[in-house]
RNA sequence: GGGCCUGUAGCUCAGCUGGUUAGAGCGUUCGCCUGAUAAGCGAGAGGUCAGUGGUUCGAGUCCACUCAGGCCCA
């Protein structure tokens, strides 16, 4: 099979628009999954985006890591099933379509009903599936979006039912109250992102962004001790909570003062600096201090109601109290107020909490729209911050104020109608977590987390301190808890677990039931069995949408209900894949559900990507337009090098990444290109010389270069394996660059000659081995690669496979084969490398050029191993800095001067405060005594007992000694003569005419097998040149023909200065 | 307010359990080379390792605090 000849130029994105084609027409994906045994599967689960927007670099990132993860172990020879997801419930989908419909509340929802909004939000949400599946598809990512799972489905529903109801059978689930953030003008409670959205302000005092700023009265109110002719003073700024006030909290560990109010004669309590705040600013007047006591001895006192409404609940058991009298938190400071905290329960999640502790009841006289009920008969139906002001003049007429001020303060406020949120305690759904903490904990310890302190700190911290789930949501389009509760007795509640079940419970026929959103099945009611003449309604809320994404392992597979067996063997997944805000979502859910269900965690291997931020260091915005299109960077520069671009950069390893457009473009230079142009090097001369690919393996015999190659190639499989196997692709991608790096710019520039060399000599060997490896590497290269940058990988593998399989992703990955790995070569090779590079260095201080051939280089190491191994490689040396003998020598003392550190990791824990007096006997050392040292002796301190300086103790360095030219590196030290004779100066002039007429050759842009016919004048040592070297120059320029008549100057030659002389050249092709 | 992360060259980042003269790539300056390459090579400039204090013979690394940025939670 001949190898297609491939231009070095070369248009990334055209090329990955013909692969995606080619990868739809065979159906690549499919059969990259389908030809893996099923016995044998990597498990990857898909964590689901709404499509309610369009793809951001954030998902791509994500998407990168999905996809390299599955193909390398796709190709590893697992079987690996990639479904798509898409979350299709939750907050943001009813916003938008609250928006599309104009509907501002909860109340126009219901008017509008149930069905027709949610016909509404079914049609929004799969609104940019279609970008999403074209960009996803344009990046590379293989995913099965046909099969993929909609968490609106019937089928996924009722396995989250399922999920749920083992959940009730496990007496997990339970109804409680929770302190919640309501907007009264929607009527609704909001979510923590949701209120996160509400207008911000900068406080002009602290400077720091928080919740727009809201001016409130400020209260100070007496409450009357009952067994005392005194008052606790309490502060507040939302009056309309007063009405439910059921008890003061005081810090048990802060002083109060007793005082009496000289003007009034009032007795009262207070903490001290705060009273002394209240008079430094004139709110009260002179004071006469009683005593003083701590927080923990007001304790338990009783005190007489403020307002009657809920007097009731003064009575407790026996002599008990049930509230109205002082409690103990630890929360209560003394920064503002009075030190004594009003509390209602309802109204706060502190005054929540202090409630629960101490036996409070929960008494809460508002409306979602907050409106005061019957409860407050002197209110009601007015809208609580509404009624301050009347609260406030009642409490006044009954002399229970002190103090009446205003106070501005940062407050949360809608995010929709901008109105101040009210915070009240709701009836919600939790699930047990707290006692399943240390389960949690010991679970994730199996889950090998990159980068691992996310595990470890982030989510490990989460999980130890992780509170119960609150799961139910206030709304409408989502999957409807499945708790039928009685109308009679509240008590009486069933929890249905399937359609079947729900069907037969409501005697409906089989498949009566397709859909289980709100409006299919509210409904749906059927008799009680315990509560004679009982009706069983649903509940109304609908599931907090993590616990449905938490629930895909089970419910993208309709399990139990269908592929049971399937289900349980994927659990835990393999590898799953999302960014570092998932902590507290998906990662958190799936972990709980799992742990609860089946006691297992849920994922063996995640990696957490961090935030993608744009170019200046801030969030990407699209009304800032401070980042560029995805798709315009896609088209400019190909997917796969965005692809390499994110996958090495630190956002794989959840850290942030400033997104940067050169950085894509980078990758195509240090990436692609090199790789490109070493691919198109081999097809290139393997069609002028007209090699094909035979079927032999390259042999490590002829030429040591082709051994040092497939050595280098099997380290870099052995690196790839290894740090996929911890999934740290960010030091994949390293490995890969400094790969191409050892080929193009070693392998191959080294090699080249071997390639031109004609083939019916002697060379021909070893001219049919360089082809056969550098055809290997790049074979091999092109499936070690794949997974990383598939596109680029696909072109290649398809023109260099012969009988190979039809996409390079069906190909199995290459494996390390430790037979050709020889680290004695790969230590040569670098000592070569380095003698190299300092010669090179060397010329370039001596001002001699690498065409001028010099008579010799000396290179001086110390180790004999070494330089025995240099003298193996002296051809490479010589050859690629153009000298005629390469020496090695021993002597170092010759060239370098010495001198000497304290090895401080050997002699700082054995000596430690001795260092002073060490150092400074090292620095005395003479150049004598240090090459002893380094010729494998010793030498006694004089200054430290026992203390013996030798190659353990000491570092010596090495120093160009005054007066030579010479370079040093490593151990390695080079010396170059730059003596010229005239035989030497003829052939570096032969070069010169050689590189002319190359220049000639590529301004005319002759192919590379076309010959020349060459004329050029010159005279003096150029002519000579000429002439001496003709075979030589002819060989390298491709010329036919006799040496050119030097004294005759060509007419259309152009003129050129060799050396300070002229010549005039002209080429021609023949 | 709490938890976690980040701060190292103009830019993007390495720097393992403390150890010697803090590195790489990009960019930049000068020079070289080019018979695959948009590349390559050589030399140079560029750093109070965010700040302060501490532990230690020794701190970019450990501890405390402060500042700045971020993610999540409240």
């Amino acid at each position: 099979m001949k190898l297609r000849p491939v231009r070095p130029e070369v248009d990334f994105p055209a090329l990955e628009a013909r692969v995606l084609e080619h990868w739809d027409s065979t159906d690549a994906f499919q059969k990259s999954v389908e030809q893996r045994p099923e016995e044998d599967r990597f498990v990857f689960y898909d964590g689901p985006p709404f499509a309610t927007g369009l793809p951001h670099y954030g998902h791509f990132v994500a998407s990168v890591l999905k996809d390299i993860v599955p193909r390398y172990w796709a190709m590893k020879g697992k079987r690996v099933e990639r479904r798509w997801g898409w979350d299709c419930h939750g907050l943001p989908v009813e916003n938008e379509t609250q928006k599309e419909l104009g509907l501002a509340s909860k109340a126009d929802i219901d008017e509008l009903g149930i069905e027709r909004f949610n016909e509404a939000c079914r049609g929004i949400v799969l609104r940019y599936t279609g970008e999403w599946r074209q960009s996803i598809r344009r990046l590379g990512r293989w995913v099965d979006h046909d099969r993929g799972y909609k968490t609106m489905d019937a089928d996924f529903m009722e396995s989250v039912w399922w999920v749920f109801s083992r959940l009730w059978e496990d007496g997990r689930i339970y109804e409680g109250y929770r302190v919640q953030p309501v907007s009264p003008a929607l009527g609704t409670p909001l979510s923590n992102f949701e209120v996160a959205q509400g207008p911000q302000e900068r406080d002009p005092v602290t400077k720091k962004d928080g919740h727009k700023r809201r001016q409130d009265p400020s209260l100070t109110v007496r409450f009357k001790l009952e067994d005392e002719d005194a008052s606790l003073w309490a502060w507040t700024t939302t009056p309309w909570t007063l009405p439910s006030n059921l008890a003061l909290a005081v810090n048990p560990t802060v002083e109060y003062v007793r005082f009496k109010v000289s003007e009034t004669g009032e007795v009262a309590y207070a903490e001290p600096s705060r009273l002394a705040d209240y008079q430094a600013r004139g709110r009260v007047g002179e004071t006469e201090e009683l005593g003083r006591l701590p927080g923990a001895e007001l304790v338990g006192r009783r005190y007489r109601p403020l307002l009657p409404y809920f007097e009731q609940y003064a009575e407790g058991e026996g002599d008990a109290r049930r509230a109205f009298f002082v409690v103990s938190a630890d929360y209560v400071e003394t920064s503002s107020g009075t030190g004594i905290v009003h509390q209602a329960p309802a109204f706060g999640e502190d005054d929540f909490q202090t409630g629960k502790e101490n036996g409070l009841p929960l008494v809460n006289p508002l409306s979602l729209t907050g409106h005061f009920g019957p409860d407050v008969p002197d209110f009601e139906g007015q809208f609580a911050k509404d009624a301050d002001k009347g609260i406030i003049a009642h409490l006044r007429a009954a002399g229970s104020v002190v103090d009446q001020d205003t106070y501005v303060h940062p407050y949360p406020h809608c995010y929709r109608t901008g109105t101040p949120l009210l915070y009240m305690a709701l009836s919600t759904w939790f699930m047990e977590v707290e006692p399943m903490r240390d389960e949690l904990v010991s679970n994730n310890q199996k889950t090998h987390w990159v980068p691992e302190a996310v595990g470890t700190g982030r989510f490990g911290n989460w999980l130890a301190s992780a509170r119960d789930w609150n799961l139910s949501r206030n709304r409408f389009w989502g999957t409807p808890l499945p708790i039928w509760r009685c109308d009679e007795d509240p008590s009486d509640m069933v929890c249905v677990s399937s359609r079947e079940q729900l069907e037969e419970l409501c005697g409906l026929e089989k498949g009566a039931v397709t859909d289980l959103h709100r409006d299919r099945i509210d409904h749906l009611t059927f008799p009680s069995t315990k509560t004679a003449g009982g009706t069983m309604r649903r509940v109304p809320e609908v599931f907090d949408c993590w616990f449905e994404s938490g629930s895909m392992p089970y419910a993208e597979h309709h399990y139990p209900f269908e592929n049971r067996e399937l289900v349980e063997q994927n659990l835990p997944a393999d590898f799953i894949a999302e960014g570092l805000d998932q902590t507290r979502g998906w990662f958190y859910t799936l972990t709980v559900l799992s742990t609860a269900l089946f006691g297992r965690p849920a994922f063996k291997n995640v990696i957490v990507n961090g935030i993608v931020l744009a170019e200046d260091g801030e969030k990407m915005s699209k009304s800032k337009r401070n980042f560029p299109d995805p798709s315009i960077v896609l088209e400019k520069l190909g997917a796969d090098a965005l692809r390499i671009y994110l996958a090495s950069s630190p956002v794989v390893n959840a850290k942030s990444l400033r997104f940067a457009e050169d950085g894509v473009r980078e990758q195509v230079r240090s990436v692609l290109l090199p790789l490109w142009n070493a691919y198109s090097f081999l097809t290139r001369y393997a069609d002028v010389d007209g090699w094909e690919p035979d079927g032999t393996a390259p042999s490590t015999e002829v030429n040591e270069l082709d051994a040092w190659v497939l050595s280098r190639l099997q380290t870099l499989l052995a690196d790839v394996e290894d740090r996929m196997a911890r999934y740290e692709l960010f030091r994949v991608v390293p490995a890969l660059l400094e790969f191409i790096d050892d080929l193009t710019n070693w392998y191959i520039r080294r090699s080249r000659r071997r390639f031109w060399r004609g083939a019916s000599d002697a060379h021909a060997e070893d001219k049919g081995n360089a082809y056969r490896t550098l055809y290997h590497v790049l074979l091999t290269l092109s499936k070690v690669l794949a997974p990383f940058v598939p596109f680029i990988t696909e072109e290649i593998h398809g023109n260099l496979s012969d009988g190979g399989r039809e996409s390079v992703h069906l190909e199995d990955y290459p494996v390390a084969d430790s037979s050709l790995q020889d680290a004695g070569l790969e230590r040569r090779m670098g000592l070569a490398r380095i003698a190299v590079s300092l010669g090179r260095g060397l010329r370039a201080k001596h001002d001699v050029r690498i065409r001028q051939p010099l008579p010799s280089m000396t290179v001086v190491m110390a180790d004999a191993e070494d330089r025995a191994s240099l003298e193996r490689m002296a051809e490479i040396v010589r050859d690629e800095l153009n000298v005629k003998e390469l020496r090695v020598s021993s002597e170092e003392a010759d060239f370098v001067s010495y001198s000497a550190r304290p090895n401080l990791k050997v002699l700082g824990p054995r000596y430690g405060k001795n260092l002073g007096a060490i150092r400074q006997e090292i620095e005395g050392l003479s150049g004598e005594q240090l090459g002893a040292v380094v010729a494998g002796g010793s030498v006694q301190s004089t200054a430290v007992e026992g203390l013996e300086y030798d190659a353990g103790t000491l570092l010596v360095d090495r120093a160009s000694r005054e007066g030579t030219v010479v370079d040093t590196l490593d151990g390695v030290t080079v010396a170059l003569d730059v003596t010229l004779d005239d035989g030497l100066r003829l052939e570096g002039l032969a070069r010169e005419l050689v590189n002319r007429i190359q220049g000639l050759r590529k301004e005319q842009e002759l192919d590379l097998d076309d010959r020349i016919e060459v004329q050029v004048g010159c005279d003096g040592m150029l002519a000579e040149a000429l002439r001496t070297h003709w075979a030589l120059i002819a060989d390298e320029v491709l010329a036919t023909g006799a040496a050119p008549d030097a004294s005759s100057s060509p007419i259309g030659g152009k003129d050129f200065d060799v050396d300070g002389m002229s010549a005039s050249i002209e080429i021609a092709r023949v």
